[in-house]
DNA sequence: AAGTCTATCGCAACACGTTGCAATAAGCAT
DNA sequence: ATGCTTATTGCAACGTGTTGCGATAGACTT
């Protein structure tokens, strides 16, 4: 168990992609890029930053949040904010979803996009906004709390 | 211009729920309820305390989030996160309403409870959750936006 | 292979928010 | 009025995330 690696297709279009934008390739990143498959799913910066240390001790906050905005900016990862405001980061190969953090018992679940065509469908009629599902946070009441409340 | 009191029913009413639940009335909370009713609309977690000191030079970040919390917790106040995490406060008075975040221009919209009506009950027939609409911060393009992507 | 240009790194400082603890003071009882 | 109980305050330290800057080192040119 240890040190999963990216997948080698997923490195090397990195290498093209930052090589065509004048941007470099180091160890670093693809540690952050390792890090970031090995915790599939999701991680807040402050996780991502002690896994990447394990491996690099000499890595520094500053230098992983900016591997990380460079790697949404590349479209290969993905952040979006907790109910508590904090962050947390998936790889962009995580299919699409959005969250739904009920304030009743805490619990988190994952919208996928077919469950959420409809709630973006009825944003954009209402709205004429196209909103983003990766970044769809919802906080409220799941149908258990809610059932729970009723009493 | 200067130092606008909060409604004085506003101010009797917290009097008497804080009474209620043991808990005390002082001149630094006066001046934080004032100070989120004058910035009616939003205004974020250092806003508030930089007001706050103008008037009360040795308040404090501490006092005054604890103050921020108390408040929600009475029902008075509501907090959310916008798209880059920071904390954005305002009085429940204010018109309960989502915030749909323009990831191009950067234009932010309110968005009512009557437009919001269709979206929540999608979210709640797709997936059996009952979204608070206070929390309902969205991010993606705006109709603007997307009419100048097409291209 | 050596030199040049500049992206990236580490560091240090900052901004926002939170938490623990000791001192203060609000509200109640006498 | 005086004293008692304990909620509230201020302080100081911490956690997470951001930013500026000088030093390092990658990649390209000659």
């Amino acid at each position: 168990m240890a040190t999963e690696r990216a997948g080698e297709g997923l490195t090397e279009r990195l290498q093209v992609a930052l090589k065509g934008r004048g941007q470099r390739w180091t160890e670093q990143r693809q540690i952050i890029v390792d890090v970031l498959a090995a915790s599939d799913g999701h991680a807040t910066g402050a996780e991502l930053i002690e896994r990447v240390r394990e491996q690099d001790p000499s890595a520094t906050p500053s230098t992983v949040y900016r591997t990380l905005d460079l790697l949404e900016e590349l479209g290969l990862a993905r952040h979006h904010h907790g109910p508590d405001g904090r962050e947390t980061y998936h790889l962009e190969e995580t299919v699409e979803h959005g969250h739904l953090h009920s304030r009743g018992c805490g619990a988190e679940q994952e919208l996928d996009a077919a469950s959420a065509a409809p709630i973006l469908k009825a944003i954009t009629s209402t709205t004429g906004f196209s909103a983003d599902l990766d970044h769809l946070s919802l906080q409220g009441l799941c149908a258990a709390c809610r059932a729970a409340q009723v009493s």
